[in-house]
DNA sequence: TCTATAGTTCGATAAATTTCGAACAATAGC
DNA sequence: GCTATTGTTCGAAATTTATCGAACTATAGA
């Protein structure tokens, strides 16, 4: 399997980000990956098939959430917090910190 | 015409609100707002039917960006800038600061 | 090489969203 | 009451999105 495509920070649209984000799963996944760094596809599933759960890592990672790198037969995902931080001040905190309501 | 119903604050999800911002339009919507007050429908719409408006604003009403009042035959907008603070603070700071990008 | 594991991709279906014209409702002003 | 203005509601069509099973790919390990 090669490498995912990862969008460049500086073309990664609010507009994406805040529809990633508007999904309750995703959230909740972004929010979990917030908490605790690296995190496998199948760690963060609620019993959801892998394909749902795939197509979901997709949407984060298209709009630049979410960076997946290779280990093995693992993906592991971490949040892109520096490169949405510099490109979005404060917006990954601002959410975060309301998550859940 | 009845007044609108307009959701609770504390009713509001972030969920909803985030979905909102990830219309384009909408989110010039909101972001018009904030700068100028209070504007009625037809002075923000963008050659768009009314229609096509009529829907957008009352996506945001129901999740709880924006209030609109009857003033005549006038329904006039404004962003529910406190009430969204309390309940989320920060985050229409952050997302406006970052609108447009 | 064989097998188990992790996740992607495909295809189909269902549900939600967007868009817009046409008909309708409410108010202002004459 | 009549008319113009503002915006809503309805209905339909087009697009997007979510969901999930099934087939497939890639890697690790025995």
């Amino acid at each position: 399997m090669r490498p995912f495509k990862h969008p460049k920070i500086e073309d990664v649209a609010l507009e994406h980000v805040l529809h990633a984000l508007s999904d309750p799963l995703r959230m909740e996944i972004v929010r979990q990956l917030a908490d605790e760094g690296e995190a496998s596809c199948t760690a963060l599933d609620r019993g959801r098939p892998k394909s749902s759960m795939s197509h979901h890592f997709r949407v984060l990672r298209d709009a630049g959430l979410v960076s997946t790198r290779n280990d093995g037969t693992v993906h592991m995902n971490s949040l892109r917090r520096d490169d949405l931080d510099k490109r979005f001040p404060g917006l990954l905190t601002a959410v975060l910190s309301n998550a859940g309501k």
